[in-house]
DNA sequence: CTGTTTTTGATGCAATTGCATTGAAATTGA
DNA sequence: TCAATTTCAATGCAATTGCATCAAAAACAG
């Protein structure tokens, strides 16, 4: 067996680390200005973008990575909070879908204003628009299969 | 305030999902050959790179970005299971060395074989060595400051 | 059909992480 | 010099995550 080269150790390190310190730095500022971290974030905005702001929770899953059972109890807090709301699924009792309230949506949108600053302050301001492009192709292909 | 372009937000949201991908499918080889996760893996290959097999816990915690809390109970259950060892920092009482057994190299060893298969399957394979280094490049500058 | 398998989501319990704070030792600065 | 500040590591307690499993419903196979 083969080791990896030197190029795709560097570059599979930076990848953890550079992705570790950012997150790090955003929800800091996340943090300080009040609200929850990127993964209630991430649930709110699947959600808004989903059809009448409407996700079951395993399309929930796959979009945004998470374990099952970490979503279904993420689910729950953000329900005790008023931001989504569990509905039956119509033809499959097995299934939910989650919603996105009201105040799901606000919220969202008070984060934004927080974590887009931190985007610009902490990525924007790093590469050019040619630089970020090329990030976002090289990432994609890392994601194949 | 600006928002960030769609190229860093794309590229911003491909580092956070193809990190959580990657180091999913590779935490699961890990875990299914027995081994613990790739934040012990870290903290052993640091060590043996330090000087003699030791650091200091800030050392460590900058090298891999990990919480002063989190790593001080690491290290306790890496010390518990023999892979490290605390010992005195001369000159300085408040701070410690941290050294690695001949039981910590060996599992870090023992676990590069599983990890760079990993590597290589799920990264080398999906990169060429040019692009692999125009990714560590890219990271480079999304972590400097 | 009907028994088996798969899919979906929840949950008990253990392990880990986060938060806030502490205590001890070193460093700073008047 | 010595009081105030800073650095370093640990820890009590709450919150979250991981693991294993479950129950219910749907899909499948003979």
């Amino acid at each position: 067996m083969q080791e990896p080269s030197a190029a795709v150790i560097k570059a599979w390190g930076r990848l953890i680390r550079t992705q570790r310190a950012l997150v790090g730095r955003i929800e800091a500022e996340l943090k300080s200005a009040g609200f929850p971290t990127l993964h209630w974030y991430d649930v709110l905005l699947e959600l808004k973008r989903g059809p009448e702001g409407r996700l079951t929770p395993r399309e929930i899953e796959e979009a945004v990575l998470f374990e099952q059972y970490n979503l279904s109890r993420l689910l729950d807090r953000m329900e005790a909070e008023g931001l989504v709301r569990r509905i039956p699924y119509p033809g499959d009792k097995r299934r939910q879908l989650v919603e996105i309230t009201q105040e799901g949506r606000a919220l969202q949108w008070r984060m934004w204003g927080v974590y887009s600053a931190a985007i610009n302050r902490f990525i924007a301001a790093k590469l050019t628009e040619k630089e970020a492009g090329q990030l976002a192709t090289l990432l994609l292909k890392l994601m194949q299969d």
